[in-house]
DNA sequence: TATATTTGTTAGATTAATCTAACTTATTAT
DNA sequence: ATAATAAGTTAGATTAATCTAACAAATATA
């Protein structure tokens, strides 16, 4: 059983492994806010448990143990997540900070329960895939809001990322999942995008903005 | 913010107080599973914080605010408690330890919210009393189903000790809350409990059994 | 290629929570 | 009242997770 700082490390390399395969000392140690030597640290530690590989001067790397275990911990966090948006009336601004306490009870019946009341959910409330309980993830395919071209509708259907603050840019524009946004045209100088809404409404996202936002083509 | 292990050693002398006003660290020391030297040493801990008072070879007392502080941990508890069987539909026997993790969690809106869609209880799913937001603990007054004479009728309103055990074995009784029981004849050999349940069957109760149980009389 | 910069590692210290062994103070019982 | 027992304390060690300072290795740059 890790502890509770080990599952937040392998959940840290975990989402630093989707990007760029291997994950560097540094790199970890930046997302978990500690010191470089206590990443260190920590990888020598967790190659011990059998759930990364660890060489002096390389970047770390997790085992399928480790991969697993880390996919775990995400698939509890995400069902919590649900939970707390379905059952508990939470909005999806709120319910991150909650799971990321919850996603360590150590209860594969809560759990079970949780995914069984929600009706075995596959996504979670911004969108991202919960992974079943072998630590598969169903690979969604959504494309870029900042890559579409003007003239075309498309239907928001998950998040880049979900920062607090985006989550609540998005709730004072109105904007959900499921929303349908029609481009009307991107403005050469910032490229910033005019939006059609489904109510009518016309509004202005960054380019920011759009790198956040997933979408699939109407 | 107390840690995790630190609102676990409140628990235990808020529990430990309430049958004899000072708790000594061995008892101390007992509940918590650990050394006398460790209990001794997380007793002067607790006093820097303000948590109880501490007097070399004397017996611990929780202060005001380590009173409130241990009352409120019960209150998250006990609603995990009563939210796991009411909205999760766990058994009363099984939403103990799930429980004893989700009370630590951090979140003041997660457990208002629980609060809420139970409607306010002020009883978890054993009888026991949920201490309000203050801390506040409502005086429940039940009797011991021992003291109860032959030939009464009585309601199962609470218990005195809620181990797994012995909620197993009610629940094969087909005994709850609520049930009424009516005491037909006590033995004198063994003080056994010979009790007439609602649906006509008569059973037998040991007398640690009945012990255990706080109910009123009809 | 040589140097500068970044990255990674060692060493040594700290804090929280725990232990055992040895000792002291209190309590109990003869 | 004194000895035996129980309770409480000190001292010193351990493990997990963290830090800073100093050094080594790898990478980037002039």
């Amino acid at each position: 059983m890790p502890t509770q700082t080990k599952e937040n490390y392998l959940k840290a390399i975990y989402f630093l492994s989707q990007e760029n395969i291997d994950v560097s000392i540094t790199e970890l140690s930046k997302k978990m806010n500690v010191s470089k030597p206590t990443a260190n640290n920590m990888a020598k530690k967790m190659q011990e448990k059998g759930w990364l590989f660890y060489e002096k001067y390389k970047p770390v790397k997790l085992t399928i143990k480790g991969k697993r275990l880390g996919a775990l911990i995400v698939r509890k966090h995400r069902l919590t997540e649900m939970f707390l948006s379905q059952v508990m009336s939470f909005g999806w601004e709120e319910v991150h900070d909650i799971a990321e306490e919850i996603e360590h009870i150590n209860s594969n019946l809560f759990f079970d329960r949780m995914d069984e009341i929600l009706g075995f959910p596959t996504l979670d409330p911004h969108g991202s895939p919960i992974p079943d309980k072998n630590g598969k993830v169903l690979k969604v395919n959504y494309l870029n809001l900042s890559t579409i071209k003007p003239g075309q509708k498309v239907r928001l259907c998950g998040l880049e990322n979900s920062s607090k603050d985006l989550l609540l840019f998005l709730n004072k524009k109105k904007i959900k999942l499921g929303s349908v946004l029609s481009i009307l045209h991107i403005e050469k100088f910032d490229n910033s995008f005019e939006i059609l809404l489904e109510n009518n409404s016309t509004i202005l996202l960054t380019f920011d903005v759009c790198l956040s936002l997933l979408v699939e083509e109407l």
